[in-house]
DNA sequence: CGGCGCTTTGAGGGAATTCAAACTTAGTGG
DNA sequence: CCACTAAGTTTGAATTCCCTCAAAGCGCCG
């Protein structure tokens, strides 16, 4: 059994700067989980008891409303989660579920919250954090106004071989059905786009994604510091 | 010249919380201004120097690419913008342009990032609103994957009614041009939408939209909490 | 009255979805 | 190791959603 790296949780920039006594006392009460794929982790409109943080696994956020789902975010590890709905004390707007097999490290909600209220350079931390998926939201809903299916998907093949070291192969690290509702299409749109990008070298291999003329890809993706960060 | 009314602004969830001392140090630096219509307040791209809060008017948060423009958002009086960009020191995702005649009350940058480190209520008022501005933005990212557009015209046909008094009559602060951005189409699609929705009772008579039929439209708008708020 | 901007209407097309069927992949049990 | 199944992916045809461009109608102000 993996234990939870509490000093890897210490790293992160939301636990970095507060005092010792204070992450002392957070992570006193902080329990851990694992969890296998495709779970729900939490649902739509409940109050949180716990404000969560996956160390391990990749965490999908997402919504349903009339029988169609809307990918939200895909958190990779380390990320908080929950956060806003921990602060107001008020209802999640989202589900979430695992996508991969996933560690969960929760603390109590109200824990949370009393270090906020004890602990400046938490509380700053907090903020700040706050303000990031505020921003990443914003950005997500610029991409999805300003740009159509395929559009998004070259800037999104971009970004990752980007974070994968640019080494010109994407391994996908999840279905293409789970990229299809990330990019907000259907898995058969998500299918005629990558077809298209052909036209621009993109290659399709099973998992793999293989950008054979960057430049072109680029050229017709056009990135913007302003969406794509 | 209307003064800024310090006590509406001291009544602000921001504000209201926080030391007397931290407000007056806040507001001493303070400056107020007054815009015409149609004037670009922040540009995209910048630092921001100040913390704006529109205490009289209506700003427009919005965005362009490739010839395109999205709104993010349409800020009612009373509302701090930027807060995002100001906490992280960081650029602006977004431009901001009046709509109306607006008094803007800015703070200094520096001033509001100082505050937060020496007063424990202001921080936590600050975290409170980002992470409203991060819900309303989730919301908004799920009305615009989920819905159509007449639905989400429909639906905003609805809050607009409620935000009025349930009066069954609608009178639009701004153009229509700027309801269609706001709602992620084009006005003649937006011209089209409304006509559509004549099938469900609702009538416009220039400015004015009418609910005949409050039923028949709530059943075709199918709200929902955790995306209408 | 004339002009200007905003809104509506019309025609046509591109973007994305649905539904259905063929195909591929991965996993399971023999 | 292979056959079998179930799931994921691709392809095709039809349809809906929404946009563009162009022209006409409306409202407001000088």
């Amino acid at each position: 059994m993996l234990q939870p790296d509490w000093n890897a949780v210490r790293a992160l920039p939301l636990f970095r700067s507060m005092s010792e006594k204070t992450f002392t006392t957070l992570t006193a009460t902080a329990v851990q989980q694992s969890f296998p794929q495709h779970v729900e982790l939490i649902t739509e409109g409940n109050t949180p008891d716990f404000l969560h943080i996956a160390f391990q696994g990749t965490v999908e956020l997402f919504s349903v409303h009339n029988g169609h789902q809307a990918t939200v975010d895909i958190l990779r590890p380390m990320t908080p989660f929950i956060l806003a709905a921990v602060i107001r004390d008020d209802v999640y707007l989202s589900l979430a579920r695992t996508l991969t097999t996933t560690q969960l490290i929760s603390i109590p909600a109200q824990s949370a919250r009393d270090a906020f209220d004890r602990d400046l350079a938490f509380a700053r931390a907090i903020a700040d954090e706050l303000a990031e998926r505020y921003c990443d939201t914003v950005r997500s809903l610029k991409n999805e106004k300003l740009r159509t299916g395929t559009k998004r998907l070259a800037n999104w093949i971009l970004r990752a071989d980007a974070l994968q070291g640019n080494r010109r192969i994407i391994e996908l690290a999840f279905g293409k059905r789970t990229l299809a509702a990330s990019l907000g299409m259907t898995p058969e749109y998500l299918s005629r786009s990558l077809a298209r990008l052909t036209r621009y070298g993109v290659r399709v291999h099973g998992r793999d994604i293989v950008i054979e003329d960057f430049q072109a890809l680029e050229r017709f993706a056009n990135p913007n510091a302003l969406i794509d960060g």
